[in-house]
DNA sequence: GATGAATGAGTCTTCATTCAT
DNA sequence: CATGAATGAAGACTCATTCAT
């Protein structure tokens, strides 16, 4: 019986007419940015896998059915937040550049605000940037434990390196071992993934030489002491 | 009934006698093997949640309960990938090590080895590489199309800017731009992840003015023009 | 959580294990059979969007997934039942067809045997012959009162008539009137349906005085008294 | 607020005015007929089940809530439907019979008034012919490919078997076929209904036989030349 | 009277996991 | 050990109906 006509009709009742935590009425706007801001939070704790409707429609306070209202479906949601962040990074940058008089300031200080620019824009938000950048998150709880380990792992190895360069001289004294791990780190497994991933065009070797080469090339200089 | 006994001798029946596509009999460690190797190349296709049990053993042509004979679940088959590559990760980089002479080889030698074997471990298993370094992003069809072309436009704006800096001689003519935007992109992600999700502690401005400046320091050097 | 894994992994359990009512198993072909069975008559009695898979995987005592490994969805259940009676009226017209031999039968047994073969399948099954002949049932328990009203009345008219005509002698005094007003019934409906929805090239009231009175020729000879 | 008192004069805001194509407004009584003429459409289309009520909306370009001011729920919309198309009908049927004097009237022109009036009212309106003549049938997309078949199937059969009658001559030449096969269809569709579904009382072969003597007995006078 | 956002019971379908053979 | 039919909890999504405005 898809519905039980004559015998329990009934919708409504109850909370949740409009109201929030609050108490206070929410329009369409509102709404959906109040769905789309409790999704962002379990999305970003939990992957998008591993967060429920029913997830969503709890921290939300809301029924079923108007996650619906304002969504085609759950993957709407998920799409619906990584456009709008895509959107403000956009925007960002675009009017980070207007504002730049190439002449006048000197490529240090250009290369400066890009990157200050770019680390502000995910500090400001961290929920989103643990979705957009997870590395290994989101995926499934049970994985955690596996990926941490490599990952502290990974680090450690470039950690330990650093300390036998500067404990040899080799290695500037300044560097900030942490950071620079992960720089390492970062870069590798983008340009890895980026060359035998995406344009995987039969890397032998040779290629791989060459790209070594030109890595070092433009590490060293910051790297090492004089 | 055990009639047939010409016909069906062994197990039970039919097809999936634990061949590979060679049709030779395997024994457990093998199959085990077979049945990781396949799993691996759906993982890398589709990812973990978009696997499943069912297409695993399709591309294994084995049955169903089997795969239960050799993993406790199918988290099961996942961890033991990343296991495994990490394991040969780490066998790598130890051997690496060892065979290391810190005051016969030069820094700089001794890092160009050490971006050579980790390019070389990524290159040598694109499946793995592609689980490894992308997993949360393996997500889901519908999501393909925003991050990609959120990931074409944030190194085509690096990209540009190098343009205008070797345009304007600031910056070195002999940078690989497409190999350095990637560079950058990664450094960038990872260093956000690092210190904005998962080391949260309160990063202000002034914290991530700092992170800047060091990350600047490092950069520089290897990429303007002297 | 899709699967609470590590906590409650459970399936099979009690009962279900292949018996049916009877206690006896099944093969793959009569369990198929088995459901398709119960699926009629529930198909028959509430029509196919008041049946739900619930009732369905209840009178066949069958787990809910069961259904899904031999059909791919509801409808799949009902358009193999609707298959399975064309093709064994097929098949009956068929073999009907050729045992007979035109010279050697009257015109008017060739008929007979015509209808009884028809209405002898269609009394072997009386759950198909509601299913497909459904004139108003299965569509909803509520509209029942008003359909049956219909129905009665206008057979009610029909029969009037003819025991009219009775009385006046004009019509034939051994008339099944009952019969009759069948038959007149669903020639009317059928002929409507046909060309006023199916074929509706702009009937307009002249076309409609020639089926009238092609009609009227084709039942008059057996309606009235010489 | 109040203030845009020349812009949004009467009720609540925008469109859905309660008007149709004409942009007149509409008294309780035109809107309720408004609603019904949609329903109707979409009804015949698509059926009961497949007919949603945001379709009805859309269709009649008025306020969800609208519709349960004038109906109790989407079943009694459709009922609404059925019961004034009968009511319709019993109406003609009785002004029919008034006008009637049995004595001064053939028996023939009195059958055939009765016929041409029953086809011109289904085919005055062919939405609800189309309702009430498929009702059960309009059940779903997917199964009127297989209903098609089997109704182009049993129809040509009896055209078949027409066409053998005309070249043995035994069968009128003036018949026309494609009527005449439905004409069969209809009846015996409906005999079987109403003897092997509704008054299923014990028919065996030997009922079987006797009723098909009669539709026998029945049809052949107008069928088979002298 | 009209509106339409909110509601939530209900329904189909999926899929990891088990266990008798 | 391999098999694969059976299992059933879980989850996404629908849609008739209500009621504050």
């Amino acid at each position: 019986m898809r519905r039980k006509i004559l015998l329990t009709p009934g919708p409504p009742a109850g909370k949740g007419y409009g109201d929030d935590r609050t108490g206070t009425a929410m329009n369409a706007e509102e709404r959906k940015k109040h769905i789309l801001r409790c999704a962002k939070k379990l999305f970003s704790r939990h992957g998008f896998y591993e967060t429920q409707i029913s997830d969503i429609i709890t921290e939300a306070d809301i029924a079923r059915g108007t996650v619906y209202q304002y969504f085609k479906h759950k993957e709407d949601i998920f799409t619906t937040l990584l456009e709008e962040f895509y959107t403000a990074w956009e925007r960002l940058i675009a009017s980070a550049s207007e504002n730049v008089d190439l002449d006048a300031v000197s490529p240090e200080a250009y290369l400066r605000t890009r990157i200050r620019t770019t680390l502000l824009f995910f500090a400001g938000d961290n929920e989103m940037c643990n979705i957009v950048l997870r590395m290994g998150v989101g995926i499934h709880k049970s994985f955690d434990a596996v990926i941490k380990r490599f990952e502290k792992k990974i680090a450690g190895v470039i950690i330990d390196d650093l300390v036998i360069g500067q404990n040899y001289k080799t290695v500037r004294a300044d560097i900030d071992r942490e950071l620079f791990a992960n720089i390492i780190v970062g870069a590798l497994f983008r340009v890895s993934y980026y060359y035998f991933v995406q344009h995987k065009s039969h890397k032998d070797s040779r290629d791989i030489d060459a790209i070594t080469d030109r890595i070092v090339g433009f590490i060293s200089p910051g790297l090492f002491a004089k």
